[in-house]
DNA sequence: CGTGTCGCGTAC
DNA sequence: GACGTACGCGACACGG
């Protein structure tokens, strides 16, 4: 069976006066046109696009008009207060906003939004249409039945039979009957007096109807009193009744195509947000699809297309660039060929390395090349590029400089929004509703993937000039966006430079003692042989003791070992549940020391020779600028960021990380760095104080939370102060706390309630950032580097809480990333001038490790420390740590 | 055989 | 349910 189309009609009557009322501090423009209905109308229309995704969409409003119900009955609805005035100022917004959302509306002079829905989900749902009705008005839960639900975007509930039986407890056809019973307060419906809710329900429910009741009421004599009401009030109630009830017979028009759901129109929600100043809003309009920019794509394969390209390039004031290689790591990759662009539309491919179908057609490298090669050095001609960090990498393989970077449209992209994805054909799709060929499509996959030397030169034209293309294009987009995010200083201080730094740091990568490394993994493997055989043994059966799964089996049903945290699929045998059964059996105790070195074998030991690239004998890590969503770099291919410190024998894996002879390891790290932003943002003074005396912060925050001299600080006192400085960046809680020092959680709770009556301008910070995402929907550093927090406002708690400690976390943890970016761009700068031959090669967060001539390292380490300690003036010194040694192990 | 997800563990 | 940010391993399930 095919699916049904889905019919979305929307009570929009009813929705702008719930958001009138829900959002009660009073939003507005910098005009003093109130905005809060038309911005609550607006969140639930996207959140209803986004969640329901109908294929139909159709708002339905109320007339200005009498209808019958006030014929029939003249004070329906005479309780309603006048509209307010700043919600009436708001309904020309409303109706804009509609139009703009490419949404159809429908009045019907005479019919309420009710029977206009009515009708509709009536008729479309014998057409064969599935329908949902968005609303909050339970009195339209009488229009539910198979194949027609209610949804309350407010509340994120589905309603169907069995909820309104729940509601009402009668099925949905008998909802008029209750309510006419009862009656309705808030439309001036009357109902029979003295008759509730609950006496409503049962009534319905023992006789059927209204009709029902009316005539059983005679013999109610047990209820003198309802008996009354109902024999009285009889004519009433059929009237309540009736005005309660959906008239199913509206003459609506039935236009399902014209209700098709379709993109919003970008242009006028882009007016229409910014007249009201919906910043946030405005950021992530999607756009709508376009007319396809035609395209002209070129093979560079004739001397007179090379000087074609070259003239274009020439008169353009900049250019996108893109490189095919062979691979997609930039250091093992082999240039292939390069596309351009500077025109909307038209690109060109210049094949350089191709082996497949039209090979014979590329220029000859030293013809083709030079000239190129001059202009991407050209210092007056902007290049613009999609991660253009791999093209630098890849080029500067080839002896190839590119200069200046002036944007990198995933940078870009990463700044305005840094959750979410910035590939190019995301890129594309969102905003330019294209959609780009895939690699799989020119290359294939799996066994039968090839490179893209061997792509027939037309199939490797369309994909490379598209790149390149698409890349000019979203150039023309991001770049007003950057700058309307007021990220530019940002982009091109801090992340555009940063793009350079990273290219020269992954070209110089570190070098690894593979035979070390080697020699380690055997003998892990050898002890992790003796400890598998043992715990064989001791569970007297053998299993793959890699497997939790099977573990699980072992410990939980076998052994019989009490079980601990439940996770999706069985429980759990993390480090936690082994550790509280070590004392009990010796198949926990032994698996533990298994998995300890299981992972340094297999993630580090075993795994980090194989990243050696045999052409530099060095590992070249990949720095990814546009993942982490506080700002963070990342890395992988290998990860070098998560090298093991803490253990004796996870720092054997650090004392691989070695320099070459005639050089030295020099390890820098800020202390603290996160603690002293949070002391520079809050202002606290003790907090401070205590960073510019050069006290020991954890020491110093013992004796204030045990109210003892710093000299009596025990080294327990100092592990719980180092905890909750800790858990305070990361918003922990009482509980988390608690669980991880062990202690009982009232405990934990007056420990942080203690640092709080010490350190209250702490406490100011933490509700501040909260507040500031609340309103404006995100949290920034203080270079201006955002995070949304779409979330903050969830109705879902543990959604919210999450949100409200990014909120807390992000300007710190983010803010340390804007410093050590600004360090790393500094000293890269001055390695160059003042020509070092020592290497910038690892970042981890607060840490830069460089590989240091001999004869330089007195001079490194000083001016290291100093870019690193200067990056940035804050209320508190900037104190970086530095050490030297044979490897990265002794250098800390 | 390749791909995606889960549980787990490493770093800051 | 309870602490933020990452990456990647091995096991396992799934799909062609």
């Amino acid at each position: 069976m095919t699916k049904k189309p889905l019919l979305c009609i929307v009570d929009g009557a009813g929705y702008y006066f719930r958001a009138y009322y829900a959002i009660r501090h009073q939003l507005a423009n910098s005009k003093g046109q109130p905005t809060n209905a038309v911005y609550g109308f607006t969140l639930m229309l996207r959140k209803i696009i986004a969640d329901i995704r109908p294929d139909m969409l159709l708002m339905a409003l109320d007339s200005k008009e009498r209808t019958f119900r006030h014929d029939i009955f003249p004070d329906y609805k005479a309780n309603r207060p006048a509209m307010p005035e700043d919600l009436a100022l708001q309904l020309p917004y409303i109706d804009k906003l509609i139009e703009a959302f490419n949404v159809s509306a429908l009045r019907m002079p005479g019919w309420e939004a009710d029977d206009i829905i009515g009708a509709v989900a009536a008729r479309a749902c014998q057409d064969g249409y599935e329908v949902v009705i968005v609303t909050s008005d339970k009195d339209l839960m009488q229009l539910v039945r198979p194949g027609v639900r209610i949804y309350d975007s407010m509340k994120d509930k589905n309603i169907g039979p069995e909820e309104v039986m729940e509601k009402f407890g009668v099925p949905p056809e008998k909802v008029p009957d209750v309510l006419g019973l009862m009656g309705d307060s808030s439309d001036n419906i009357p109902g029979a007096p003295g008759v509730g809710e609950k006496t409503a329900r049962a009534l319905v429910a023992e006789h059927g109807d209204v009709e029902g009741v009316i005539a059983a009421a005679d013999g109610m004599t047990k209820k003198k009193k309802l008996r009354e009401s109902l024999i009285e009030n009889a004519e009433l109630i059929r009237l309540s009744k009736k005005l309660a009830t959906v008239d199913l017979a509206a003459p609506v028009p039935i236009e399902y195509e014209k209700w098709r759901a379709v993109a919003p129109d970008a242009e006028k929600l882009r007016m229409l947000f910014t007249e009201l100043e919906f910043k946030t809003m405005l950021a992530d309009i999607p756009v709508a699809p376009r007319p396809a920019i035609a395209r002209d794509y070129k093979t560079v394969d004739s001397p007179q297309a090379l000087a074609e390209l070259v003239a274009e390039l020439e008169a353009s004031s900049g250019f996108a660039v893109d490189t095919e290689t062979t691979s997609q790591n930039p250091m093992q990759a082999k240039l292939v060929g390069m596309s351009f662009c500077c025109h909307k539309g038209k690109g060109w491919y210049l094949p350089l390395r191709h082996t497949g179908d039209g090979a014979e057609r590329q220029l000859p490298w030293d013809q083709a090349l030079p000239p190129l090669k001059k202009l991407l050095a050209d210092e007056s001609k902007p290049k613009v590029g999609q991660n253009i960090k791999y093209d630098l990498i890849v080029l500067g393989s080839e002896g190839m400089d590119v200069a200046p970077v002036s944007f990198d449209t995933m940078v870009a992209s990463y700044l305005i929004d840094p959750s979410g994805r910035h590939g190019l054909s995301h890129l594309a799709g969102a905003h330019l509703g294209e959609t780009m060929i895939e690699f799989k499509e020119v290359c294939g996959s799996g066994a039968s993937q090839i490179t893209f030397d061997q792509v027939p030169l037309d199939k490797a034209t369309e994909y490379a000039a598209e790149d390149a293309d698409m890349t000019w294009r979203l150039y023309g987009l991001l770049a007003p966006m950057v700058e309307r995010e007021e990220v530019t200083d940002l982009m091109e201080k801090v992340e555009l430079p940063l793009i350079k730094t990273l290219a020269t740091m992954e070209r110089n990568g570190v070098l690894v003692d593979s035979d070390a490394l080697n020699k380690l993994s055997e003998s892990l493997g050898a002890r992790m042989e003796e400890l598998e055989r043992a715990v064989h043994e001791a569970a007297g059966e053998e299993f793959n003791l890699n497997s939790p799964k099977q573990l699980g089996a072992i410990l939980f049903d076998k052994l019989g070992l009490a079980t601990g945290k439940k996770k999706k699929t069985g429980y759990s045998t993390d480090q936690e549940t082994l550790e509280g059964l070590a004392q009990q059996h010796e198949v926990p105790r032994l698996a533990l020391e298994y998995r300890q070195l299981a992972k340094l074998r297999g993630t580090y030991a075993e795994a980090l020779p194989k990243m050696v690239n045999p052409a530099t004998g060095r590992i070249h890590t990949s720095y990814n600028q546009a993942v982490a969503a506080t700002g963070r770099l990342s890395s992988s291919e290998p990860n070098l960021q998560n090298i093991p410190i803490r253990t004796e024998l996870g720092r054997m894996i650090r004392r691989a990380f070695i320099a070459p002879p005639g050089s030295r390891i020099v390890s820098a790290d800020y202390s603290q760095i996160e603690l002293r932003l949070l002391a520079h943002h809050s202002g606290e003074p003790a907090l401070i104080e205590a960073f510019h005396a050069g006290e020991d912060i954890h020491t110093r925050t013992a004796a204030e939370v045990f109210a003892v001299d710093p000299a009596f600080v025990t080294s327990d006192m100092r592990r719980v102060a180092k905890s909750v400085n800790f858990g305070i960046i990361y918003g922990q809680t009482a509980f988390g706390l608690a669980r991880e020092l062990g202690i009982p959680r009232g405990e934990a709770q007056r420990y942080i309630d203690h640092y709080f009556e010490r350190y209250p301008g702490i406490k100011d910070f933490m509700e501040k950032m909260v507040e500031q995402a609340r309103e404006s929907g995100y949290v920034s550093t203080f270079l201006g580097r955002k995070r949304l927090l779409p979330d903050i406002k969830a109705s879902n708690r543990q959604i919210r809480q999450f949100a409200e400690r990014n909120a807390i976390n992000s300007p710190l943890q983010g803010g340390a990333a804007d410093i050590i970016k600004m360090a790393m761009n500094a000293i890269h700068g001055r390695m160059a001038k003042e020509k070092y031959e020592s290497l910038m090669v690892l970042q981890v967060h607060d840490e830069l490790v460089f590989e240091a001539k001999d004869s330089e390292i007195d001079t490194l380490v000083c001016m290291v420390k100093e870019e690193m300690e200067g990056a940035t003036a804050l209320r508190v010194p900037l104190v970086v740590d530095v050490g030297t040694g044979p490897n990265w192990d002794e250098a800390h």
